[in-house]
This record gives C-alpha cells, sequence and structure tokens, in this order.
DNA sequence: TTCCAATACTTCGGATGTCGAGGTATTGTG
DNA sequence: CACAATACCTCGACATCCGAAGTATTGGAA
C-alpha cells in the first residue's frame, strides 16, 4: 500500500522532533531512519525536510550547527531545544487526541 | 484542547462518506453530526465542506439532488455511490495503516 | 584515470486543501 | 417587524508538501 501523504501532513515536525529528542542528527539521516523504522514504507522528502528545518529553526525548536567531517560531504547537524522538546510534547498529546476523533468519525 | 486543524487534512473526505455511507444526508447535517460525535471539539468548517463535496461529486464518489421540503429552508442531499462505498474503504484502510506509521514515528 | 553512484545540502514554483470573510434566502419566534 | 437559526454558496489568502533541478564531495567500478 502506497500511502497518501497528505495523511501525514502537519505531523511533520513531530516526527523530526521526535528523532531530535533522541541526539543531534542531520536531514539525510532521519530521512533514513524513518525508511527503516517503517520498513521502507514512508518517507518524507527531502524538499519537505528542508522546509520543516527552516520552520523549526525560525521557531526556536532546533538550532543547526556545521559538523566538522573530514571525510565525506559536509553534514548540517540540527539539535532541539528546551522549546522545541516542549512543543513536542505538545505535538505528542495532540496526535494521540486528533487519532482519537480520527477513530470516531471514521467507522 | 483545540485541534490543530491540519492534522485531519486529507481525511476530510473520509470523514464525509462515512456519514454518507449510513444513509444520504446534507451538509448543515453532518457538520452538527460531527459536533456532536465529537463534544463539540471538532468541526469541519462550512467552506471545507463544500470544497469537499463538489471534489467528490466530481470524483464520483457522491451524487447529489435538491430536497423537497415544503417546510424551512431547501436542502442539497448527498448519496454516496458504489465508487464512494469502495474509496470509503480504501480511505478506512489508509488511515489504520498511517495511524500505524505515526505510532512508530511519534515515540 | 575517468565516470558514476552515493552522500549531502539547497532553492524554486506549482499543486492542493483549509478556512475566514462575506453573501443569499427562508422560516419561526419574541 | 427584527432577528436568530437554518441552509446554501463563493472568493481569496495561506500553509504545506514535493517534483524538479542544481551544487559539491568521496569512493569504487570499469
Amino acid at each position: 500500500m502506497s500511502i497518501t501523504f497528505d495523511l501525514i501532513r502537519g505531523h511533520t515536525d513531530a516526527i523530526i522532533l521526535s528523532y531530535l529528542f533522541e541526539g543531534d542528527s542531520y536531514s539525510y539521516q532521519i530521512n533514513k531512519d524513518i525508511l527503516n523504522a517503517t520498513d521502507g514504507q514512508f518517507e518524507l522528502k527531502e524538499a519537505t525536510l528542508y522546509t520543516a528545518f527552516r520552520r523549526l529553526e525560525q521557531g526556536g525548536m532546533i538550532t543547526s550547527y556545521w559538523g566538522n567531517e573530514n571525510v565525506g560531504a559536509r553534514r548540517r547537524y540540527y539539535r532541539i531545544t528546551e522549546d522545541g522538546r516542549e512543543a513536542y510534547a505538545s505535538y505528542k498529546r495532540e496526535w494521540e487526541y486528533s487519532k482519537k476523533i480520527l477513530d470516531k468519525l471514521i467507522k
């Protein structure tokens, strides 16, 4: 089954924050982690991720810094802030809540 | 808690079809049914509903007809088609599926 | 050694869905 | 007679998502 991506819309930030909650990471890595976690059935497109990173950084949810890899391509790492942790907790609650509502409505 | 409506995005059609599955209805009624089902915590805005009805009708998921009320304002009723029933079953599966995915990703 | 796949980042513009604001018409009630 | 409630509808703004395209680096295959 190929998922209609609009179903995930609005949850992008929550998904990203969920990964950053466990440690700094970078776009490509997060993308691969999502693919692994869902057995290759779901991924956030690169453009979507970058839009989200910009949005989250502007909102003070994350900060970013360049890694000093001396091998391979440079990486921009993202780190969750305290505000980001709070936002994540809130997103999580909202997900649980909207799940309940949709379970009521799609029966 | 006030729900971020973007979380519901993409599920509007499924919600509407879910109601029409149980019998013909009209916009205002469906709106009220949703409000009741969620204890007033969630509603689809009128403009959203009309956009969705147009979309569903153009897609052959529903048909519409004018009720012949001799009392009160005229009502446009919507009826689900066979294609609509199939689409609904599919939407329902997709919802179950995306629920699993999001539960994996928002942890 | 040359080419290509993979890693990694980024921008742009189009498509889509949602909804606030505004509008029309009818009926029943104070 | 005004007004709330029912019921319909349109427009335009806005946010998000993502396809497409582009840059740069490294390592391995041919």
